[in-house]
DNA sequence: GAAATTCCTGCAAAAACCTGCTGAAAAAAG
DNA sequence: CTTTTTTCAGCAGGTTTTTGCAGGAATTTC
């Protein structure tokens, strides 16, 4: 492995985690301590992460303005991600949705995963669009300021002239009369496009969205294939969704 | 096999495993590692990988964390910023290409000014959202890795179907002899599509670029409405460009 | 305060790099 | 069609970078 990308692979770790072990490191690049040791320096020289006896930090963790760290239910999150990319085969065509979920689910995509994500939400495809490995395409339209996400008659028009094989929905509120439910009507309507345009739809949602509701109607559960929340899927809070015949993760 | 052919293969395999080492390809090609280097050393000067010790890596490899910090020039490109905002009146509407100085533009442009931007570079776009006046349209299609910004036959076909007031360009090279030319032939189709969209065209260039040129043309001088380098408009170094009738600023 | 890590310094071997040179091949000129 | 010029690939040498290791200093932890 060359040093650059020894280094790169650390920064990575360091933006998942904000923090590395440099013996964890040694162990998973398969190189002496002391090579560890000196990227670590480099890379705390040119002011890219903070040192610290054993290992280093992300530089996100000093300035806890920075977006990413103030993130509600990180680690809920997370784990969500994780469980996501699960479903992510090789060579599949992926369309997401918005929301910090998601940007989660982005940032942890594994380097060597080959795939086409497509979306219409920034910060999502910034994520995608530093993954070597991932094809990226981007839903144009007007930028919605909330959201961050592009809505409108051409994006909608676009996500309907598509038909990919697996959708990824952060979602707001989910429960079992409503089914999938929101907030912001733009979103809704893109999302119910998306879920049209899918073979398996994937919704993901921490637990605390589980069993309320939002003014605007997505779909019912009976369109939804998977749902993942940070629970194990044995949870009883679930149980109500397998038995309508949504598989949990 | 010829020269343009292995160089041709080593950007191949970059694209296909973002990493080559020189040691691989001398064995592939059979040539001797001083070749490959060459090879290697040219492709770098040209902007199209990075070299590393050891074999080189794809741009993608590139973190944004380093894009934003130390961009090349950056001191000049933030004087050209300067000068192109004051082009920008309220509520106009503006097309901007992808490049490290269209990103200085959009970071610094101000709080109160109204209008609305399109563009399809993934760096720009995030810089306009954030601005809380601004609303922002994207381009949507395909993102080349290379540029981080959307190309093909729909964002093409996007832009010629709108007719804005005023189109940014930074510009690659430019001269008296072959007017604007690029490098990157996607970009450059991208470029001519959105000065035909454009009331006005302004290009934007920071002096080490004027007087040269790329392979492949983008339009002849005349397209070009407004030139703003870093230098003062009446240095003679610019003074070709305004007998051409090009406003210098 | 002692044991265990972790860190730093200097060192040495290996790998990769650069420079200048040479002869061959290709391109341009006559 | 020949001569000149230019470009190209390989080689020799000397230099730099990278990496792992050893031994001692510093830091953490219990």
């Amino acid at each position: 492995m060359l040093k650059k990308e020894r280094q790169a692979y650390i920064l990575h770790q360091l933006n998942l985690h904000n923090k590395v072990l440099s013996s964890g490191l040694c162990e998973a690049i398969n190189v002496s301590e002391d090579t560890i040791r000196r990227d670590l320096q480099e890379l705390a020289d040119s002011g890219k992460i903070i040192k610290v006896h054993g290992g280093a930090l992300s530089l996100s963790f000093s300035d806890f303005n920075l977006h990413n760290n103030n993130v509600y239910g990180k680690d809920e999150k997370q784990v969500i991600a994780r469980k996501a990319i699960g479903l992510i085969k090789e060579n599949m065509v992926v369309l997401t949705s918005g929301g910090t979920t998601i940007n989660e689910l982005a940032r942890s995509l594994p380097r060597e995963l080959k795939a086409t994500f497509i979306s219409g939400s920034i910060p999502a495809i910034l994520e995608y669009s530093n993954h070597p490995n991932i094809d990226v395409i981007v839903i144009g339209d007007k930028i919605s300021k909330n959201s961050r996400i592009t809505i409108g008659a051409d994006a909608i028009a676009k996500i309907r002239s598509l038909k990919v094989d697996l959708c990824i929905l952060g979602i707001n509120a989910i429960d079992i009369k409503h089914g999938v439910t929101d907030c912001d009507w733009d979103v809704a309507q893109l999302k119910k496009v998306m879920i049209d345009s899918s073979q398996n739809v994937v919704a993901l949602a921490i637990s605390e969205k589980i069993d309320t509701y939002q003014p605007i109607h997505i779909c019912p559960l009976q369109n939804i294939d998977y749902l993942i929340t940070e629970l194990n899927p044995d949870d009883e809070r679930l149980s109500a969704y397998k038995k309508m015949g949504i598989q949990l993760i």
